[in-house]
RNA sequence: GACCCUAUCGUCUAGCGGUUAGGACACUGCCCUUUCACGGCGGUGGCACGGGUUCGAUUCCCGUUAGGGUCGCCA
């Protein structure tokens, strides 16, 4: 008796280097890769750069950064974008556009199987004229007749006349060659599946198993293309958002880990994952829903990444950070935290800290009524006289004015916040004073008062 | 035109013959509050339609409709 020896799940991820990565095919290498995970197996990254005059190295490494930004790591694949370095594991390369030695064997051994013929220059395989019958992971069985088309002519071109083999035909060669076990792809990919089992089959192997999952369809439900709003995996780092909330969003999006689960660590969703969850039907991309986990993430941030990922925004928005240290830089992003959605919107809200001085629009400045004015200089004077200018001191002095002047704090703490932020929404009042130091708080509230 | 997949609130979904059809986002009312945000308690809103099967269908079957995909010397 022979001993049987479990294979390891081999999956993969094989994009086309087009210079983007769809948010679509972030969520196919996401589920290739919790497959993997899942199982212990093994996740091949597979660059299908066949078509020369639209692949470099700038379209690979796209693909490259993105996955590692959304932290999906290949345990096979290439290490750099450019196609001549040898890349990782043992059935490279990786690239298609280094793989011609091998295309060429196995169209020489279909051709002597007599079961692919040359025409008119290119070389067509003799597809089968009997259904074929597509074990499908997530749809089921599914029995796929010829098209009208088909029917006329069901044999397909394989290797162009120029001598390029088409997708179709290195699709399955790779997935044979590199033991891929499992074939987790979009749905768009399912009716062609036929042609793949038929070529498998030429080869004289079984296919391996099939998962097609749904896809993430526009708003409207329309197909979600380059230039669609969120389609490009580049504009979320480009926002700097969370990637671990794009992905949490990316693993609701066709699958479900239910009980009403809705954020869930990555650690989890490996655990939970499994493809007959998969759901059958496509999804539309909910940016609000998407957004909602970008705060929920960013607000449970520990401080440290808060700050660090925040003054990168800050820094990308062209704010001037050179002028102030890291304690304050720290220290001002630190009242912020908790309070913004996404970092894009930090520069809005934090750019005072950084600010020379203070634009007080003049829808707002209609606030500063003489009453308001006066009330200000009055707390200014409180701050001036203030030893020591912590939080919990300016509360108690902005408290005692108030109770002098007869009025609720309110009436202090927002013409303070305008005077000195230019807004009227943003951190904590005390604390903002304290970061900005009584120094700039009061030359920030004197330029007021100057104006009158 | 043919072939294939799909169908629960606006959106993402739970449900797998008997439920007041549950949750989340969004929208909205109230509370909390120095603003904003968070949080708490409510509210609006859904089984595409028509036939079956069954004592009973959101759930199973068929059809219709709608949406999506595919039928390339694109991937």
């Amino acid at each position: 008796m022979g001993e049987q020896v479990m294979a390891a799940t081999r999956v993969r991820f094989a994009p086309s280097p087009t210079g983007y990565l769809h948010i679509g095919g972030a969520r196919t290498a996401l589920f290739n890769w919790l497959y993997a995970r899942h199982t212990g197996g093994v996740f091949v990254l597979r660059i299908e750069d066949t078509d020369a005059a639209r692949n470099s190295l700038e379209a690979t490494e796209v693909i490259l950064s993105g996955l590692r930004w959304l932290g999906l790591d290949w345990d096979e694949g290439p290490v750099s974008p450019d196609a001549a370095t040898s890349g990782k594991g043992d059935y490279g390369p990786y690239f298609q556009s280094q793989r011609g030695e091998i295309y060429k064997r196995r169209i020489a051994e279909l051709k002597d199987k007599g079961l692919a013929y040359e025409a008119e220059g290119a070389i067509k395989f003799r597809m089968p004229r009997e259904p074929i019958v597509i074990p499908d992971l997530v749809v089921g069985d599914v029995r796929r007749e010829l098209t009208d088309r088909e029917a006329l002519e069901p044999d397909f071109v394989i290797v162009r006349s120029d001598g390029q083999p088409v997708f179709h035909l290195v699709n399955v060669i790779d997935d044979l060659e590199m033991k891929i076990t499992h074939v987790i792809r979009g749905e768009d990919h399912l009716t062609n599946t036929a042609k793949h089992i038929a070529l498998f089959r030429a080869f004289g192997v079984e296919p391996p198993k099939y998962a097609h999952i749904p896809l993430i369809l526009n708003p409207n439900g329309s197909k979600m293309s380059k230039r669609d709003v969120g389609a490009s995996l580049q504009t979320y780092v480009d926002e700097g958002c969370v990637p671990e909330a794009v992905v949490n969003y990316l693993c609701l999006l066709g699958w479900s880990p239910k009980e009403n689960r809705e954020k869930l660590a990555l650690a989890d969703t490996v655990k939970l994952f499994d493809l007959p969850q998969v759901l059958r039907h496509n999804a539309r991309f909910d940016l609000d829903k998407l957004r909602w986990l970008e705060a929920e993430y960013l607000r449970e941030l520990p401080e440290d990444r808060f700050c660090q990922l925040g003054e990168q925004a800050l820094r990308k928005a062209g704010v001037d950070l050179t002028r102030f240290s890291p304690e304050y830089i720290h220290a001002a992003l630190a009242t912020c935290k908790g309070k913004i959605k996404r970092f894009a919107d930090l520069a809005g809200y934090a750019g005072f800290y950084f600010a020379q001085e203070i634009v007080i629009p003049a829808e707002a400045a209609v606030e500063f009524t003489p009453e308001a004015l006066a009330r200000l200089r009055k707390f200014r004077e409180a701050l001036a006289a203030l030893p020591e200018f912590k939080a919990a001191a300016i509360e108690a002095a902005l408290k005692a004015v108030a109770v002098a002047l007869g009025v609720k704090a309110g009436l202090l703490v927002h013409p303070t916040r305008l005077a000195v932020t230019g807004a009227t929404a943003g951190p904590s009042l005390y604390h903002l004073l304290e970061v900005l130091s009584k120094e700039s708080v009061l030359r920030r509230i004197d330029a007021v008062l100057a104006r009158g």
